[in-house]
RNA sequence: GGGACCUUGGUGUAAUGGCAGCACAGAAGCCUGUGGAGCUUUUAGAGGGGGUUCAACUCCCCUAGGUCCCCCCA
């Protein structure tokens, strides 16, 4: 054998992946305990789309021009030759589901939600990864605006449950077609007039998507936005009255909202009703407003996609629907402090000499099966290393089996912050557990 | 796509162009029948590559990550 050279690779993640640790993991399963309960009470049933799909799903559906498709899409092609995307957005995904299997047929609206992994390609930064769990809901085959607002209520309820307070809608209407098509106009003959004065995104914009020029950050477009006709003043009847029920129902639910005549969104197939969720912090509410829009991360967002089934079907459905970004969620909850309580062994089992510790197995068995959660070190033998163990663990109850104990078919239970010991059978071992773990 | 700062054992950190030190965690022991303490011993480190230099963890360049901002979004 050659001389090994210490080479080392560095094997690192990829940037914008992260690996979640068991510490972190209780942040995750309060999030799913929380959402999976709501669903159920709201009715929401739950759907599995797979992580990869044809690109242009998505190139159809999100939108060619869009920053997500352009710009940020994981595609690549098979060997197969065939064109394919790590999802970077849930809801073409669901629709083609829809679709697929034949969903016009159940009764509707169809009410789905889903959660997983998503993925895209840009630079990391604060509450932005390349991997990033979203939870989504989705209502298909519903005009009416009752539903936009559901689904902005279980949206809210669920991020509030978690432990995130001062939530704050804005929302906004981007009317159908016909409405915001009269809206264009009006826009894109209004920016041409100070064309020289917006920023070289924004010149492009008009052309490519006028709409996002409302959204622009920078201060001279932002002027100038600031007199451009507003998309509400535009609405069609219909779109109108639809924003106007939506609201009303939000007064109802007590959902607090503020309007935001701005609020485009960067996805094609929106119309009608869009929304984000914020959270506001108390201390800098006051303060410097400028920066204060700028630092914003929206924990949730959504809208009415009624044109998007159109795009790959000649059906006309009507739909809403939105999505929580999960690792913002838990990042807000990280910088308020809040650690979800760790589910820790109740039980550790000591044991000494070896016929104690083939009984050990048997009790080990025996005890996970009357559902207790019950730690070991079969590994150890002396009795202060295990108990030393236990300790550590911050495990509050001790059985001990010696050779003594063994012998007699008995076990010692012991309390570990009282110290008191009891012996009891091992016959009733389970028994006894059970007694002291629900007090 | 553009920009700013950062990277030292598992974790948190210190100092220095000249032996990389400390704390915590881990392992072994004092001590195979009762834990939390203490003591002893011990494992383990400069993201990767290149350059300048007698000498680089330190200075320079590249690269990979991290954090953050613009853009955009969840």
């Amino acid at each position: 054998m050659e001389k090994e050279e210490k080479k080392t690779i560095p094997i690192q993640s990829l940037a914008g992946m992260h690996d979640i640790l068991p510490e972190d993991q209780f942040y995750y399963r309060r999030f799913e305990k929380i959402f999976e309960k709501l669903c159920n009470l709201y009715n929401f049933k739950r759907i599995d789309t797979p992580i990869l799909e044809s690109a242009d799903l998505f190139i159809k559906g999100t939108g060619a021009a869009t920053d997500i498709v352009q710009k940020e899409m994981y595609s690549f092609r098979t060997k197969g030759n065939d064109w394919v995307a790590l999802r970077p957005e849930g809801t073409p995904p669901v629709v083609r589901a829809y679709l697929e299997h034949g969903m016009v047929s159940w009764p509707q609206p169809i009410k789905l939600f889903y959660y997983g992994p998503f993925f895209r390609h840009e630079s990391p930064q604060a509450g932005r990864y390349r991997e990033f769990r979203q939870f989504g809901a989705e209502v298909l085959g519903e005009s009416c605006p009752s539903v936009d607002s559901e689904v902005i209520a279980l949206l809210f309820n669920i991020i509030n449950k978690y432990g995130i307070k001062n939530l704050i809608v804005e929302i906004n209407s981007l009317g159908c077609k016909k409405c915001n098509s009269k809206f264009i106009t009006a826009l894109v003959k209004y920016l041409r007039k100070f064309s020289n004065n917006l920023c070289q995104n924004c010149k492009r914009r008009i052309i490519s998507n006028p709409f996002r020029v409302l959204d622009c950050k920078e201060t001279t477009c932002r002027e100038i936005i600031e007199n451009a006709p507003q998309i509400i003043d535009y609405l069609c009847l219909e779109c109108k009255e639809h924003f106007k029920e939506v609201l009303e129902f939000l007064d109802i639910l007590e959902i607090p909202y503020t309007l935001n005549p701005y609020l485009v969104r960067g996805l094609d197939y929106y119309s009608k009703t869009v929304f984000e969720i914020f959270s506001v912090d108390e201390k800098n509410k006051e303060e410097n407003d400028e920066n204060e829009q700028n630092k914003k991360i929206s924990l949730a967002g959504g809208g009415r996609f009624d044109d998007l089934i159109r795009v790959y079907n000649k059906r006309n459905l009507p739909a809403c629907g939105g999505g929580i970004g999960v690792e913002r969620v838990i990042d807000k909850l990280k910088e308020m402090g809040i650690k979800p309580e760790e589910d820790e062994s109740q039980v550790f089992l000591v044991q000494i000499g070896d016929s104690a510790k083939k009984i050990s197995m048997k009790i080990l068995q025996d005890v996970r099966a009357a559902n207790i959660k019950i730690e070991a070190s079969l590994n150890k033998d002396n009795l202060r290393e295990q108990l030393g163990r236990a300790d550590k663990l911050k495990i509050p109850i001790v059985l001990i089996l010696g050779q003594k104990e063994a012998a007699e078919g008995k076990i010692l239970i012991r309390d570990m912050a009282s110290e008191q010991q009891d012996l009891v059978r091992i016959n009733d071992l389970i028994q006894e557990l059970k007694k002291i773990i629900k007090t």
